[in-house]
DNA sequence: ACAAGAATTGCATCCGAAGTCAAAACTTTA
DNA sequence: TAAAGTTTTGACTTCGGATGCAATTCTTGT
């Protein structure tokens, strides 16, 4: 009591700091809880006089809901998570989730995974945030789906799909892509010899697009294939053009990257390195469309992902999902669309 | 009645898909929920006994603890709302935040401002969800900061400094770097006119920059500057070219770009398009340091924002504060680390 | 073996809003 | 104007975990 007493003063302190709650408001405006948590539930039974006298109240005590108490009840944070690999090509395609989901009332919580981030534990973090639904741009095993499904937690993968897993996914034909990327080459110029420049060997992505790549050159007849291993990073296009040298002497005279960062890795380390003209000397493709491969020192050809209608599928998908938890799994496939740079040979 | 009899496996269905509670690991371990909670909290008075059952219910049930529960009676949520404006430069500043804040145990509410966005209704939401903090990369006014005072939410800004207003913040010294740049454009080579290409207007950081580069030139008597303003895009870097030209014809010699991204539009059309020599004909500069400042192509000149610091700092200010509401305001400023590439001329 | 002290454990309450249900206040109708 | 119907309103409970405090169990010393 002594103590109470003493620290009134911070306790009036603390009480001013408070953040003001509905019971607050309630009694500055001489109503019950329940009315001025009605009044924040959109059409809800509240007559207009109330809401007025409410909102007045709520204005003069700067009254904010609180969302995390709200979650509390309806089981409903209104966030989901977006789970990132990496920055690399993503950070246009996390804009684009982010600002659709904001634009449509939900939340972000945003987890980045890199080499040396512990999977696991990242999901476990999801889950405990009740998240409403899940979006990732990231491999995920099917033992890590299973906690999500068995919560009943929707799942739309980004750019993965899972053969046999029936969980909704949003790509981008990478196959096809690939495809028409090599046919272009074997049409344009009498290519010799060609390299193939993957990504890492546990991305899935670049996995269908080497794979893309190879059954087209096979169907073509073919076979003189080089092939090197990159990180979809710039530094490592640039050493892939070293180690496909060494591979085959100079000769080689197009270049099919997994991406399009090693392309332009490629491409400035040809030209300025080698000395070699592209597309003179090497043809030279990507994947992606990123900004880069659009501006004038570069000019790619290229397959563009249509990164805002893949966005705005993925985030339909899931919030339907959120909505209506009995929607089966369902996997959209998107084209990339060519761009033709000038970086092949004709 | 009928109705819940004949509804029974869904309720079933329900029941099972409820995500168990502290109370259902209780109840399997046969001890209380208080026991329960114990468990997760480290340092909490709990036997080894206990703590071993309690983990094998855990374990059994597949419990996770619900953060919004937890966050709701313990007052912090474990969030910090992370407010970027654009993801221009931001990209690399966000992967190094979010990593950093994930490795910490915080977690991420990513908040997207771009041209269109309602920025009083974002920072509502900021304030509903009882974020322990807020990191922004993004201008507020000071009306929109005070809520966050007034709630004693740390906020701490990054690349953003208030002159007057307390408030913490992580900045690279932008018109400091800008002297140097103009310092070193005006010791390497004879040049006869200037020309400043400024970012958005509303831009407190282009503002600086610009300032910076302006007040260095007049300090070394030079009064000969064209001056036209982009919106930090490659794009508009590239148009930036024509505008300088059309005011002064083609004798522009130095170009001083608020950013990098303009600097390679302006290094892009002046080589491609005027067919102009850099750094022969026309010296260049940017800021920021982005990856493809680096790259082979460009070799720009520049000041590196020494990203990874900035992010440390600014991550670590806002738990510090987080963690000790008392601590006073604090701005600190990194100096920007010179690149000297290949885009001057000597 | 027993008292005193330390370490554990459980009970009850709280966080802040939402939803159920019955009471109260209005409307409408005869 | 009373009865019946409709709309509003408020009391109370709930979500799931954390915590102060009292009760209990376990140590320790004698």
């Amino acid at each position: 009591m002594v103590q109470r007493v003493l620290s009134s003063r911070g306790e009036r302190l603390a009480e001013s700091q408070r953040n003001v709650t509905s019971y607050d408001v309630a009694r500055h405006a001489g109503v019950s809880q329940s009315a001025v948590s009605r009044c924040f539930k959109p059409g809800a039974s509240v007559s207009e006089k109330m809401r007025e006298r409410v909102m007045k109240s709520v204005q003069a005590l700067g009254y904010q809901p609180n969302a995390i108490a709200r979650g509390l009840i309806t089981r409903r944070s209104n966030m989901v998570a977006v789970i990132v690999s990496n920055l690399n090509f993503y950070p246009e395609v996390l804009s684009q989730l982010s600002a659709r989901f904001m634009q449509r009332g939900v939340h972000v919580l945003l987890f980045t995974l890199n080499h040396e981030s512990d999977v696991a534990r990242t999901l476990e973090q999801v889950a405990q945030y009740r998240v409403d639904g899940v979006l990732a741009a990231a491999h995920l095993t099917r033992e890590q789906m299973a906690p999500f499904h068995q919560r009943n937690v929707p799942l739309v993968f980004y750019n993965r799909s899972y053969r046999d897993v029936p969980v909704s996914s949003v790509c981008c034909d990478q196959v096809q892509g690939e495809r028409v990327l090599v046919d272009l080459l074997a049409q344009s110029g009498r290519h010799q010899s060609y390299a193939l420049l993957s990504g890492p060997a546990d991305s899935v992505v670049s996995m269908q697009r080497t794979q893309g790549a190879i059954e087209r050159l096979h169907e073509l007849g073919i076979r003189d294939l080089t092939r090197v291993r990159g990180d979809y990073s710039y530094d490592s296009g640039r050493r892939a053009v070293h180690a496909i040298f060494e591979q085959r002497g100079a000769m080689t005279d197009a270049i099919v990257s997994a991406n399009d960062m090693m392309a332009l890795g490629c491409l400035d380390e040809l030209r300025h390195r080698f000395e070699l003209d592209v597309p003179g000397d090497v043809s030279l493709v990507g994947f992606d469309g990123v900004r880069a491969a659009h501006w004038s020192s570069f000019d790619l050809t290229t397959i563009r992902q249509p990164v805002e209608s893949m966005a705005e599928a993925a985030v339909t998908m899931l919030l339907e999902r959120i909505d209506n938890p009995g929607l089966p799994a369902e996997k959209r496939l998107f084209s990339g669309v060519l761009r033709r740079g000038a970086t092949l040979r004709h």
